[in-house]
DNA sequence: TTGAGATCAAGAATTATTCTAAATAAAAAT
DNA sequence: ATTTTTATTTAGAATAATTCTTGATCTCAA
């Protein structure tokens, strides 16, 4: 519905995958809710946060937005399981940790060497593009006691 | 619309968190053609096979199966993206290789120390209960013959 | 054998997401 | 400064995986 648009080239700001990226004014106002609030919400939260600052926005451009941009290597998608997509504009690597009670998602800063991932039985020859790291359990706030025990899938 | 069903209880054939898990007729069908063809085959691909063996039987049921034996911990649910969910009966530990040209999903062995998971920056007191490895790439049959770096998320 | 509870089947409903088409805005070209 | 081109936004329709609902069927245990 309007624009503003100084357009981003390559080795510009970010490292976008695409030609030119174009930080219009929704592009700006999806990015300023992933970082007023740094809690990875869903497009329709960030789609409801978004109305606070643009009221005309639509979900369907939030939706465009965030697509943009993770291609674009601004934010991250997280997904945990198969809830709704979470977005988060953290981009040094690290895993997520999901808590299963209040449902919140907390960055943890990881290091994985490429040893630790060449010691893993890959198929010989592989490219490795990504590596996805999730942890699920419960965080102290919602009073985990138990043992840190760990299993994998 | 037919069972057998030898009831399995707490601490037999698996550490079921349900009270008693039956195997029944359909339940076996279903984890049959997990074992057949260990391929990570999404829900609807299960029901293809399972009518094979089955005619009867409805995508329902088959979607019903999967969950309640893996809640059983028969089987594992596999989430790549936000794509279909696939299953496997792979029980050991390990993380998964996603092959973007192929679309395959490969098991790679794995063994993350306590030690590692410990040395990542969790919330003091965290329990975790699970810890899913997931790598996207290009596997060898795809022909990768680029660098095996790793970016993680 | 009879009741209770679990499981199954078929289809409707849900939900996150993607697609479509038309309108608008910005960038490039004239 | 117009015009042309291209990208973006919007609203709503469409999609796809999954879940839910209801009634029938089955199994277990009394």
């Amino acid at each position: 519905m309007s624009q503003s648009s100084p357009t981003v080239s390559e080795g510009n700001l970010t490292h976008s995958g695409f030609g030119d990226f174009r930080m219009t004014k929704q592009r700006k106002v999806v990015y300023d809710v992933l970082m007023d609030e740094r809690d990875h919400p869903t497009a329709s939260e960030v789609f409801l946060r978004a109305k606070g600052k643009m009221p005309g926005i639509s979900l369907a451009t939030v939706y465009n937005c965030l697509e943009t941009m993770t291609h674009a290597g601004l934010i991250k998608q997280v997904n945990v399981d198969r809830e709704a997509s979470r977005y988060c504009p953290n981009l040094r690597p690290h895993a997520h940790f999901y808590c299963s009670e209040c449902r919140q998602i907390f960055d943890i800063d990881l290091r994985l060497k490429a040893d630790a991932v060449a010691a893993w039985a890959l198929p010989e020859g592989s490219r490795i593009d990504h590596i996805d790291v999730a942890m699920k359990g419960v965080c102290p706030n919602c009073g985990a006691e138990g043992p840190k025990t760990s299993s994998h899938s």
